[in-house]
Parts: structure tokens; sequence; C-alpha cells
DNA sequence: GCAAAAGTGTTAGGAGTACACCCATGC
DNA sequence: GCATGGGTGTACTCCTAACACTTTTGC
């Protein structure tokens, strides 16, 4: 590869995140407004070009707080983006994660030096967005959806554990679907991969629940 | 995104393959010798960087094709690679894809404008290999594993059909165990991938065995 | 007729699904 | 005491895994 090629000049690459959080029982994405070209004043996933000095996942949490403010989002690598024409500036490929925040937990910057608005919008009620981050969203939900059962990608909702109900409903909040309060147990104690603990708490019945927390990698 | 910056400058991206075949039995990767630094005359999988003007999947092909002859190998993407200094010579990302083909369908060119040699070598006789190929095959392998079951990947060994104790040799290379013939049987029948046909066909026996063949996406 | 591989069936355990009743608590 | 949600068990089906015998055919 000869480096000073124009076959190979102006490439660059986006690091995307589709950043998700529950809020009473909705599921919801994150998107910014963009402040510049291209896509001025359009609502677009949280994310940017990556420097040369950045592991891709550093970058992204770069990217991630300059426009948002929120730091240390956990991401999980998505999928890959990467016609040619999709930015119209110049070649980008898109590197696309998913990340979920606790919306207790993190407050967001509405305006940075590159956004002029952030917000939370219900998955249901994206609007049309710059590049071809629709794609990436409708993309990044499937793979949410798979891993929910497999991987502890939840475990950020409840950093002091949760209950049952509680877990059951940010299931189906993400899977859109009703699920049997039964089987849903059985199906959660199966995997192995959470804990019961001695405390017990109210959610919303008036009857305490057990409070359960995910294993560490340790246990 | 200034796109004159120097944090962005010198960007580009890799592509590559890892391409398995199975010759007698064994599961083997295709590897290739490189002509040019960085990596002088070392081993490295099949790739190269993307061209501004090509779709991620063709840039992947007409490496593919520059270095071994192989035209149309289809691919599926495997993961992405991004450390900061996986290239020596300019910030590189790759992105990492899986390909099948059939041995007794394809000659591959042993020297190219940028290859030596090239060759295929047995998944547990891999060598050193430049940049981060070794860590890559790793990965590849890993989802390799997971997606003969749930995807129609092996259809390229089997042009003609195939029979099952031919598919379950297939499956137990690249599992890397043994397999229940009776319960292998029964697991791939259900999956509703494949079809009986009309045909026998004799493979290691002497008794003729019946001959299946992966569905059409249309069935 | 025998060696070598192809083909088949049964049983037991585990997971998924559907479904109904009692328990604890706040009001 | 009753409404609300939390907690549990059972029966059926389906998938998985373990395991042994018969069939075909080339020699």
């Amino acid at each position: 590869m000869e480096i000073h090629n124009m076959k190979y000049k102006n490439q660059g690459i986006h690091v995307i995140a589709s950043i998700f959080t529950i809020e009473k029982g909705v599921l919801k994405i994150l998107l910014i407004k963009r402040k510049n070209e291209p896509f001025k004043n359009c609502w677009a996933l949280v994310g940017g070009a990556l420097y040369n000095d950045e592991d891709l996942e550093d970058g992204l949490n770069r990217e991630i707080y300059e426009k948002t403010g929120l730091k240390n989002v956990e991401v999980r690598l998505s999928s890959v983006f990467g016609k040619k024409d999709r930015s119209p500036v110049m070649r980008m490929v898109a590197i696309s994660y998913i990340g979920m925040v606790n919306i207790n937990e993190v407050k967001i910057l509405k305006d940075t030096l590159k956004t002029s608005n952030a917000a939370w919008f219900s998955i249901d009620d994206v609007p049309f967005l710059a590049y071809d981050h629709n794609d990436i969203i409708k993309d990044a939900m499937k793979k949410l959806k798979e891993s929910i059962l497999t991987t502890d990608i939840l475990k950020v909702f409840f950093p002091d554990g949760f209950t049952l109900p509680e877990l059951q409903k940010v299931y189906e909040c993400i899977l859109d679907e009703k699920l049997d309060r039964r089987n849903f147990r059985k199906k959660i104690l199966n995997t192995n991969q959470i804990v019961l603990t001695e405390e017990k708490q109210a959610f919303e019945g008036k009857k305490k629940a057990k409070i359960y927390r995910f294993k560490e990698e340790s246990e």
C-alpha cells in the first residue's frame, strides 16, 4: 500500500453508538442534534470521527463524552457500515456499537461544541436521522434483543441489584412482548447468571420482592 | 470534522478475509506470503487496504482476487480490529470477514504483484502472521463454529448436494469433535434447511448414501 | 460371508410453554 | 377485607444425548 496514493486518501472511521436506556418502561435511544454540516440541524446517533492516536472504543468514549457529557459508557460492537457513499463529505466507514445507560444516573448535556441539543427518543418514534443512522439503529436493536439473555448487558440498569419483576419489565420492553412470569423466572435462573441476595424491596406491588444481582465474572 | 485536521489524516481501512476450506477432512486456512514491507516475507491473511470508491465487500473481493486469483468468494462479517498501533505504517482499522471455498473448484495463484506465495495451512499449524492476523483467525474460528448450524455457510462445499455422512465430517472437522450419527441427522433435519433428493451416492462406505441439498431461499 | 459404512428407534433428562392458585401488604 | 402484585408447581411438548442393531454392497 502506497501511503500517498489517491485511492487511499481521505478515508476515515466513524465510531457510532446506539445508546439505549429505559425510562418508565419505555425503551429509548439517545440522539443528538448536529450543529454543523453535513446534516446540520439533523438528529443523529452519538459518535464521530476516530482520531489517529486512540483505540476504537477509546475514540467512541471520547465522542460520547464530547457530545453528551457521559463518561465510561460500556459499549459492545454491533456491526459495520461501509457503503462508499454513506458520507457526503469523504469516505467514512462506520463501526457501530451498542451502549446501555441507567437514566437515573446520567445527565446529558443539551448543548456542546458540536451539538445544539440531545434527547431521549422512544424507539418507536425515531425521526429521520443523518447519514445511515436509521439503518444502524435497526441493526443495533436486533443485536440488543439477541444479547440480553446471553450477556450481562443489562447490568448497568441495576447497580444495586434488582427484583425479578423489574428485570422482566426490562426484557418485555426490549423484546416488545409480554412474558409469562413463571416461565421468565425459570429461564433467567437457569442461565446461572444471577444470584439471590438477602434483601427484599418493593417494586410495583405492595408485597416486597426478593432482590437478585448479576454474578461477578469470577463467580 | 475538519477534513484537513492532522488528527484524521492518514487513516485507512483494511479488509481482511479468513478464507477456510476443508481438504481431506482437515480444516485449512488460506495464507499469503507478503512481497513488500511492512512484514515483508511474512505470512498473512488475504486482504489489504480499501479504496475510496468501493463498498467494503467489493474491496474485499478485489483484494482476494488480486492476491489469490479467486473470484466471487462469498464472505460474511466477522469482527473489527482497531488497536491504534496494529499497523506500523499508518493508522489502519481492520474489518474482518469469513469466507469458505471449495478446494476442488479453485486454483490459487502462488505469485502475484504483492505476494510471493499462497498456501493452505492446517488450522492447527498456522505460523506467526503479519499484523494482528493471528488474533483475527482466532476470532474468525469462533464465529465460524457459531454460524455453521444457523446459516448455510457450508453450501459452497456441496454445489451438487451432499450425503449426511459427508456433512457430518465437515461439522466434526470445524467443531473439532466427534458427533453421534443418529443425533446429528435429527438435528440437521430439524433445522429445516436441507431437503432430500432422489439420488444416492457412495461416500466412504460401500453402501450408497442418500443425497440432500440445501434449500433455496425461496423454499 | 464378512468387513465397512449407512440407516434407523427408544429412552431419559432438560428446557420451553401454557396455565391457576396462594401469599404478603397497603389501603 | 380487598385489591394489587409477588411467588410457586404441574403437565405437555420438544430438543438433546446416550446407546445397539439391521441393511447394503464391494471384496
